[in-house]
This record gives structure tokens, C-alpha cells and sequence, in this order.
DNA sequence: ACATATTGTATGCCAAAAGCTGACAATTTC
DNA sequence: GAAATTGTCAGCTTTTGGCATACAATATGT
């Protein structure tokens, strides 16, 4: 049961004080004297404490209407500010939206969504960073950023909008090897693809319901430093790798690649958006984050 | 033309995010839910932007609802928090009441406000500690203390509450002396009875309209470090001295002592409530100095 | 000292909300 | 595909906010 009190009549009841009087907050608040009165009467009534001393002539605020009204000017300042900042970001999202994500993740969903975002909102541009190294919003002036993964702290505000998990895949000419493994720990006789965009390639921790974890460390025949490019490599036959399933996920159902052990899990990461620690937000960003959290939702 | 948007919509708003469903807020605030909806879609259209996408199943905040509301929540607790110190006010006055005071304003001002006041609150018992060196409040556990004079900063929180203005006075013994007196600085060839209680007894600034002003030195025949015995020595017959009106007031008017001068001002001071900055007032306090305020008003 | 103006409150009245009930379309779940 | 749940709409009732006016109390002015 929440509290059932009228919020405005703390409007009421600050107006009357600043005012010094209830004639003049009436004529300040475009209503009349009548009706100051009989709201702060309300007010009082519901709170148990006289408020305000008044004697037709001088009004004298009580030592708890003191204390009130200094918390009521304040409360009433931040929800003139809030319905302020509302109504800034009524005006439709329009400029240039500079947005910095990874490169593979930027990619494959990121740069989908920028068209249709363009198309919907034709006074908006975008500029996309593609860029693996977490860059400064601030320096770089950048609108928000996406980052994938596992987020350190940071000044910035952050916000979770979805994850990914990692699949461990293989090519179908590996299809003969692939079926004879039945743990992780047979894993490392197998051909690997390291990606040296991680920080560590080579070791995983694979897990199977509640108790069942196994860390493998595997031998890397080749080692590249992008993403994409280990996954051609793993294509072309070059060995197993591991990777997020928004690459993955594609080529795993049409059968150009195969999800080794999908019983075991990976580790999973979060999508994230970050921000410049801003008070106010422009609505082109607003706009930008809606499409996003929507369309990451199907 | 202050904002005239309804305030308890943002409470309304803010129910059914943190509900997650229209349902449940509705529920939560014990009214139906047909009439959430339409606060909700009455604050949507005051401010002009969408806050809540909603897809009769799912309910998912706009960016510019999700900042709103994080406000929204803010503001509403502070509310409440203020309204739940007001209904603590609203208890009776009870227990002791710790007060310091100046010896002479304290004798003469104060004393007889307890007494009234503890006729009046019958449930609350006073302890005025009078002395003219400032106490640590906190340290000795004062509801509030009264100053006179002129404050030095402090971490304390201070009011307002009067003033006093200072009168040269004589015995009528040294009526016809004082008689030719006509400006200032003939005052020194008259004996004068010094208050050591003051930081300099014998240099006095006499201000006369706005342009007139004389800077005095007294010589001393007596010496009293407190103003009540100056007082008394006064009136015996010892000199002429500086006291305050609220000693001083009575004895002029009924003749006792002569008001020397009196078209010439002296430096006025303030009186001060004194409290230590704790963010809650008991009643009692807040009881006696609302009774205090008033008295002094008359 | 008296008239006058101004203050806060009380009273009747009206319109605009806030609120309820019930129905309905959309969506999820089984 | 049926059932349940959700948010919204429509018609209606009740409460509240607000107005106009009158009135008692108190300053103010001459």
C-alpha cells in the first residue's frame, strides 16, 4: 500500500511559502485563494502537523513546515528538470549519430540495423567505428559505444542488452575426426585455429549441466588476429576454433560448419551498450537504442 | 506560469515500470488498470514522447522512459521520506529539552518562555544550561542553543530569529549631567561602568540618521565582567554603561534609568537559533521554537 | 480613532478529473 | 486451436479541484 498522498500539493503548499502568502501563491499557481488554502489544509490534515501559522495578516511557517517546504522545493526542482529533459527529447532524433563497435560484431548485426535506422529516420546520419580497441567516447566524441564481451569498470554508464555465447565449430572435411570425440579432453589432437583478438586463444573451460567442467588447453596450427578471418580459416578446413554464435550461428544450420560437442558450453559474454556519463541524452542516441533493444529481442 | 503538469502521474508511471505490467501497478497502487493506462497516456501526451512501447504482452521502456524513470523513483522517494519526517513530527512533544543560553538573555528572555512552555507541553521537561562561552552542542548533547550577538561560521545550522538594539544609559542620579550632554563626544567627561563581558567595553560607533556618525572612548571608573551587575551598578549611581534593549527596556520606561542620547544609535546585533545539522528535528524542538518565534514576533 | 484595504477562511456551486465496470482486440501459453 | 492474460476503449459515477462570493480578522492610512 503505497502512500496515498496529492504530490501537488506539495506544489501547493511550497508556493504558499515562497510566496510568504496565500493570495499571492494563487495568483502565482493561476488559481485561487480558495482553493491554496483549502489544498494546504488538505495537506496538513493528512499529515497531522500544522505547516504554516497563519494569522490573516502574517503567515508563519511551523518549525516542520520549515524542513518541508526546503525538502518540497527541492523534490519539486528535480521533477521540473525531469519533465524539462522529457520534453527536449520530444524534438525528433536528427544529426550525425557517431557509433564505435567491434569489428565482427559491428558487422554482422550492427550495420543491418544502421540501414534501417537511416531509412526510418531520414534527418539522421550515422558514422560507424569499427575498431576492436575500446576507444575514448569522450576524446573521440562519440555518441555511444557497443562493446561485446565481459565490460571493465569504467566512469561510463553501461547498459545490458543482450548476450552471446561461444560454440566450439569445425569444418565438415574434420566430420570423420569431429565424431569420434566424446570429451573436451580429447580435444587437443585436433587441429586449432587460434584468435589472437582474445586474450587467451588457447585455453577454454567447457561445461556440461551443473557439474561436469573441463579446461582444455588446445595446439594452435594456425593463429590469426580477426575474428572473421579465423572463421574463413576454419571454413577452408584449417581446424576447429571457437566462435560467438552471431558469426556461427548461420553457417552451423546451413552445414558449412559443425558444432562440435554442442552438449558442453562455453562461456557466455554480454552485448553492451556505454555511454558517455552525460546527464541528458539527445534523442538521435534515445532513438538509436530503442531500434536496438527491439530488434535484439526477436 | 509554473509547470502544470499533474505530479502523481510520474507516480503512476513509475509503478507500472518498476511492475513491469499495467496490471500489477494497478493492483500495486490499488486502483484499476483502464485508469493507469489513460494517467499514463496523459503524461505521454503532456510531454510529447512515447515513454512505454507497449505490445499488450510485453512491456518495454523508450530510452527517454527509462532515464524518466530513474528520476521518477528518485524524486518519489524523497518524497515520501519527507512526508514520512513530517507524520514522525507529528508525535506529541515529549523528553528533555536541552537548551544554552547567555546568562543575561537567558534570565531575562528565555526563563520565562520555559515556563510557559513546559505548562504548555506537559510531557516535556527543559534543561537550560546558562553560559556566556559557546558550548560544543554535540559534544554535550544540546537540542539547540541561543547566541546573541554576532555569529561566527560554524558547521552548525543557524536561524534568525531577532534582534536587539543597545541603549546608553544613566541614573537618574546623574540627571542633570546627562541633561547637557548634546552630541557623543561629550560623553567621556561622565563616569561610565564598564562590561568586560564585551569584547572592546569602551569603544562604542554612535550612528545618528545616515550620514552622522561618532566613534567614542570611554573611560572606566567601574569594571563588571557581567551585564547584570553592570546593570545594577547603573542604577546605584555608578556611570553610565551600554546595555542591551531586553535588559534595559523596562527601567527606562518606568524611570529608573535614563535613556542618554537617545536620537544616536548603537551597533544592533542578532539572536540566534543555534542547532547541531542533524537532518531530523524532534518535536520537542521544533515546538519550542515555533513558540519562541512567536513570542518574539509580539 | 475611525474608515479602508487586505488577508485567510467558509460556503455553495459547477466542471473536470479520477475512478469503476465491462467489453474487446492482441498476444502468449498450453 | 483453446484458454488465459494483457493493454486499451467506451460509457458511466463519484470525487475532487476550482470558482465566485461572502465574511471575520487584522493592518494601514489619515
Amino acid at each position: 500500500m503505497p502512500h496515498a498522498t496529492n504530490l501537488n500539493r506539495l506544489a501547493h503548499f511550497a508556493a504558499v511559502v515562497d510566496a510568504g502568502s496565500f493570495t499571492r501563491a494563487a495568483e502565482y499557481l493561476g488559481i485561487t485563494k480558495a482553493v491554496v488554502s483549502q489544498q494546504v489544509a488538505k495537506l496538513e490534515q493528512e499529515v497531522g502537523t500544522t505547516l504554516l501559522m497563519r494569522t490573516t495578516r502574517r503567515l508563519q511557517p511551523t518549525e516542520a513546515g520549515r524542513l518541508f517546504h526546503a525538502r518540497c522545493v527541492s523534490i519539486l526542482k528535480e521533477a521540473e528538470e525531469a519533465l524539462a529533459e522529457l520534453a527536449q527529447s520530444r524534438t525528433d532524433p536528427k544529426g550525425l549519430l557517431r557509433i564505435t563497435a567491434p569489428f565482427d560484431y559491428g558487422t554482422s548485426v550492427i550495420v543491418p540495423l544502421i540501414t534501417t535506422f537511416t531509412a526510418h529516420y531520414t534527418d539522421c546520419k550515422v558514422e560507424l567505428n569499427l575498431s576492436d580497441s575500446t576507444m575514448d567516447l569522450i576524446a573521440d566524441n562519440m555518441d555511444l559505444a557497443i562493446r561485446v564481451g565481459w565490460l571493465d569498470d569504467s566512469s561510463l554508464q553501461s547498459r545490458r542488452i543482450g548476450s552471446f555465447s561461444q560454440f566450439l565449430v569445425g569444418p565438415p572435411q574434420l566430420a570423420a575426426k569431429i565424431a569420434e570425440v566424446r570429451m573436451p579432453s580429447e580435444l587437443p589432437s585436433l587441429p586449432f585455429v587460434a584468435n589472437n583478438a582474445l586474450r587467451e586463444p588457447l585455453e577454454w573451460t567447457f561445461t556440461r549441466g551443473d557439474q561436469n567442467v573441463q579446461t582444455v588447453r588446445f595446439h594452435e596450427n594456425i593463429a590469426i588476429n580477426t575474428t572473421p578471418a579465423v572463421m574463413e580459416a576454419v571454413r577452408l578446413g584449417g581446424g576447429l576454433s571457437i566462435l560467438p554464435d552471431f558469426l556461427a550461428k548461420a553457417d552451423v544450420e546451413n552445414g558449412r560448419l559443425l558444432h562440435v560437442l554442442p552438449d558442453w558450453r562455453l562461456p557466455s559474454g554480454g552485448i553492451y551498450i556505454v555511454y558517455p556519463a552525460a546527464r541528458f541524452r539527445p534523442p538521435k542516441v534515445s532513438a538509436f537504442v530503442d531500434m536496438l533493444t527491439t530488434a535484439l529481442k526477436g
